[in-house]
DNA sequence: CTGAAAGCGCTTACAG
DNA sequence: CTGAAAGCGCTTACAG
């Protein structure tokens, strides 16, 4: 026994984890036989397996997913991107729902399908930790036009879906989306019909097709009638406070151009324009119909309540994972890459009578 | 040339990431010069690093943090680990703030320290994937009374940071917390402030220190008084729709046993109970005052207003983040483990006059 | 049925 | 200043 190595028999070395040699020396097998045995692969006899899984339970022993991944070059790691994690100001309490129900969603489906979830903000920036890149497959959600993370992440040759499309680079990747064009128009629809004749946008500023695309509709729209179109951009992470600025900016002008119908793409601006709506005397909904685009919490709640569009985060997470699952085996797709329709919840801001 | 290898001069091989061979080749040196060279170890002329660099960036050579990982076992990859993730139904727009804001303050302190954040649900469960034992510190969010996660943590002697403690095991493991008595006393105080004299708390049914020890602070005070104390105890995850329960339970049996203040430990609660009063005709604060301890983002906008405490999840994770990388890098901690106080945000519903 | 050898992509003494 | 060798903890042909 002057071989070297752990040199404890029968325990594992002081520090550290045991490995899997370890366990081959207090069996008294190969490390080879251990890996059969532990992974069903290869032929060992029945005796030696229930031996070298005894001894692994009793000197807990766990493969290295490290090691493990060092074959393969697979972790079992799946990374979401949030692209607008920063417009968001997530942290607040009144951060946008949506990709916090995304975000929780895409782990817990990750982990059904044995994957682990990271939560990943830029990996392009400098300085980002090598692990941020070290994922088998990637999430991007929202990306921004010609966005540098899907263009670095083709270069690596890392598999990624995408939900919302690049602007720029419509069709070029993997993406699921019903497409912010046809949501918009769910909404834009709706206030028509309950008496909207001059309907204002207001967007976020970052440029993914969630704004951009909405814009588009509203202009489409606008100009079928041959209006000028109402659209006024605000970044995200202005939240509610933006209520005013916005009011101020749609009702403090000429008296024609003013809307009868605000739609918001984000929820904290919608409840930000009913708040300051009502604060001049704006009646919600007999003057003004509010409408937002994805819903915060404070829109079932406030008074009144708003009507918002539902985009199902989490049955989209779940889709965007179960692709990301596929690409990380390198499976082949077999999945239609749909994604649920946004509902209306109607609520009292565009309910009339 | 006729060595073995990817045999492609000038190009990286046609399928997977260029290794650091592929650069030395490219570079005309050795592996271990271009290691050198990259992570400015060791001495090299300043020319061969230029150069090497050059063509690292040319083919677009990422050193694998799989392969970085398995020397000194370390990914750069930290795990939060939020337990009750289940009671949540975190995926409802009624989710719980507090996990949430945890979760995203969480990631980005971790990409400020150079390190990635896995969200891990329950790392004990059998068949989780290996990567969810792969991480190189772990952060514990209200463990359990005996929680096998610190159990297998500490088994598998894999360094890990609790927030709130383990309620049977307190003091045994690296713990930041105020302390939910601490937390307890200073809602309880502030409803007997503006007039309580029978204060019901209504606790979740997960058995952490959030629960038991608010419990226990809630029955010191009822014991002080003489009184039988007022319990109950709700699962987390009914939300809103707990409060009809509530209210009946503590308005439908003998009058003198009826509280004239209801502490809920969850915002969820409070707002259920808030609302299911006012249908009762009890009104809020005047009858009946409510408090929530945890702030849900309904507790800010209905009517009436909700007071709660806020405790402050961002900079409680940022501690967390930062106290588990130092246990992952097996630095000194030299830092207090101090979390932010709670602090109370008083609302209409426990506002008389 | 079992094990020695090579290799995954790096880093780190160590020798030249 | 540079490189050959060994090793991190596994797996996977392959030989016995």
């Amino acid at each position: 026994m002057t071989e070297v190595g752990t040199g404890y028999p029968d325990r594992v070395k002081p520090s550290g984890r045991p490995t899997i040699k370890d366990v081959a020396k207090a069996a008294g097998v190969s490390p080879t036989t251990v890996s059969h045995a532990l992974n069903g692969k290869g032929v060992v006899r029945r005796e030696t397996v229930q031996n070298i899984e005894r001894i692994a339970a009793e000197i807990g022993y766990r493969p290295s997913a490290i090691a493990r991944g060092l074959q393969n070059s697979r972790l079992g790691l799946l990374a979401l991107v949030i692209r607008p994690f920063h417009s968001l100001d997530t942290f607040l309490p009144e951060g946008v729902d949506y990709f916090l129900r995304i975000a929780g969603s895409a782990s817990l489906t990750a982990m059904e399908h044995g994957y682990s979830m990271m939560l990943v903000d830029d990996p392009t920036r400098p300085g980002v930790p090598l692990s941020a890149l070290a994922a088998d497959a990637y999430i991007v959600t929202e990306p921004f036009e010609d966005d540098p993370v899907l263009t670095m992440l083709t270069e690596q040759r890392i598999p990624f879906v995408t939900v919302g499309a690049d602007p720029a680079r419509r069709g070029e990747f993997l993406e699921i989306d019903e497409g912010a064009e046809q949501q918009a128009s769910l909404m834009i629809s709706h206030l028509a019909e309950v008496g909207a004749r001059r309907i204002a946008l207001v967007a976020g500023t970052d440029r993914n097709d969630w704004n951009l695309g909405s814009i588009r509709t509203l202009e489409a729209w606008a100009a079928e009638r041959g209006q000028e179109p109402l659209v006024f951009a605000m970044p995200e992470a202005e939240g509610e406070q933006a209520g005013e600025t916005i009011v101020e900016h749609f009702f403090d002008g000429d008296p024609v151009e003013r809307p009868d119908a605000i739609f918001c793409l984000t929820g904290r601006h919608a409840a930000g324009v009913t708040a300051a709506a009502i604060r001049r005397g704006i009646r919600v909904p007999e003057d003004l119909l509010v409408a937002a685009g994805s819903g915060a919490m404070q829109n079932r709640t406030s008074s009144p309540t708003v009507t918002t569009l539902d985009l199902h985060p989490e049955e989209t997470a779940r889709r965007a994972v179960e692709i990301a699952v596929r690409l990380a085996e390198g499976r082949d797709l077999e999945l239609p890459l749909t994604v649920p329709s946004a509902t209306l919840d109607i609520r009292e801001s565009t309910t009339r009578g």
